[in-house]
DNA sequence: TATGAATGAGCGTTCATTCAT
DNA sequence: GATGAATGAACGCTCATTCAT
């Protein structure tokens, strides 16, 4: 029997190597062997602190997706700021976030895709994505009753814009676009100046 | 033993049963027997019409992206059209296309993602990416040349919006999004309007 | 439909192709796939000829062992030659019809023992062994008779000498013993100058 | 789940069952649910102790052959007892072991002959076949020398005893020949009288 | 005669999960 | 807390054989 170590730094060590083997096959390629593997732990270990593979999974969304919504939500938008700049700084968090945070991009949006099938986790993917979008609205229709935005169907916007970000993470996550910070400068212009009532 | 039927049907079957399957549950989650009880045929019968599960996977892929690449690719701008105008055609073509095509409707980007990463199937996809690239610039490019539109990076906005049509497909597959003309409409809006030079 | 072949000639054709798959992986690594490759004709028509693969299997060892069983079973003694020289004259035609006939070389033991344990198979075989054994003894107790060999278990020893040579044979067919003539020489006179009565 | 048992007992009753198998249809003819239903064992526990069927025969190859091949090459020779002494003995060993070592009885030649197209195996056989070799030749050079034994050509002398007691194996071990030890005294008889020099 | 699509039992192997120690 | 041997259903794939044409 090995030295006892804290349980919670063993939870942590399969975390971290759960992370890698998923992030490097996908999760159903991934077998617990795998993680058995890298993490040099046993089998049984790993079950005795998760209780089976989507648990694993589960608990690693968690943890990689928490502090990033956390974030986002808490951003307190300067009330008196102009719409097309508390849009353009939200914006950019995304793209700042992600380009910052080492973990995420080892978590290929390949990974969420392949997993989205299973319901549960589809459930808690979309309460997110709700939350992005409520944010986004708000902004969108303050700018237009200031009569700093054009006249627009919100809830399109909305959502269309959420969609090209998530767009643009799967991009970066896939290798096809390395500098995701540029790329979300970008759009985000487009979207602001798209926007912006001609004349205001 | 079944009435001998057209090679060609059987061969058509067997696709349109991996379409479904694949669909459903994703490349992974489907094995061969799933098809095998959703076509009706014998296990032999698969083997015999295509040499491997993935290379089932590579003929739908074909069938599916052929015709939309082909009609893309085809689409020759008129010539003396604004730039904003071959944009915006040349955009709603993918909301258009990706609507009317219940083939393509049901298979999900999931499986895309899934797939992803195989090298032999990237190589292809990406291919595809390059010549859609291709086309957008260089309606962006003489939109610039025309006084029409800003000075922008052509490559990065051309990625972004490339991007997030990706991301448009991508939530409309999994069903976030469910009219996708509207929301090509309302995204494409955005795009040329935030491309315009202002005063022109 | 191709054109109309004479029917033996397609017998032929499917009787070496088996002949040169089976020699190159065995009999049960090669599939009757392999067979129609190597033959260029249609599955069906292997089907035509031979009811099933052992039966291929069995027409085949009939033809390749029928011509030495015949000439070995033929061959006839001089009446009043030495023993010995009747031993040594017999026992090389093993070794000289083995070396001329290129598609017994073809045929590995390998492939006798991988197909021994049919129960058909070995009764035939086994016949044949007998008949060997026979030749044999008499030629020994003649030269018993006369004086001209010690007095040994003629049974034993036939055996054994019959053994020795399927050694023989398949070292060769293994490829641990090139020049198979030469071995059979040095052997036979072993075996003759060893039951040779001394002062004889 | 069965009584935790020791895994060395695990091991050692699938080989042993792998063993009974392999003798009973051959290697190929041998599925892995043979052996599962043979041992009582499931199919994982067997996967668990090797990595593959080949993996299992080559375990059991080394098993059934370690005694042997050491106890014939640890054979020290009296160096001054008589050439056709030492050959005579060391011959006997091949007969004596094999005739009283059960394990070895129940693997046939046959089973080695249908996995010598294996190329990894062959190898190893071969080499085996080298180190008997040696010793033999070793022998008849010496009696050469000695002026016990005539002039022969060693090299083909030698390989063609190892054939022919190979040989006499094959024919035990396919049952054609059931009393081995008395037919290696007969053979050996033969070849020590073969060998040497009239009037010696 | 000849074809080749169709069949389905069987193959070697993987893997999430369990549990006695 | 931790271990690793044991489990068995499921997987992708092969192949001897059949038979409508």
């Amino acid at each position: 029997m090995p030295p006892r170590a804290d349980p919670n730094q063993t939870r942590q060590l399969i975390l971290e190597s759960a992370l890698r083997c998923f992030a490097r096959k996908g999760y159903l390629r991934t077998s617990m062997d795998d993680i058995v593997a890298e993490s040099g732990l046993s089998k049984g270990t790993l079950y005795w602190h998760f209780k089976s593979k989507s648990d694993l999974f589960n608990n690693l969304f968690d943890l990689l997706m928490g502090d990033l919504v956390e974030s986002f939500l808490q951003y307190q938008l300067p009330e008196d700021a102009p719409a097309s700049e508390r849009l353009r700084q939200l914006s950019l968090m995304f793209g700042t976030a992600i380009a910052a945070d080492d973990r995420i991009t080892e978590m290929p949006i390949n990974l969420m895709a392949e997993v989205w099938q299973v319901e549960e986790f589809t459930v808690r993917y979309q309460e997110m994505l709700d939350q992005f979008a409520g944010q986004i609205a708000s902004i969108i229709e303050s700018g237009i009753e200031a009569g700093e935005f054009r006249q627009v169907d919100v809830k399109r916007v909305t959502w269309s814009i959420l969609a090209a970000y998530d767009g643009l993470i799967l991009y970066y996550m896939e290798g096809i676009m390395p500098d995701i910070e540029a790329h979300f400068k970008a759009i985000v212009d487009l979207f602001v100046e798209g926007l912006r009532k001609p004349g205001a």
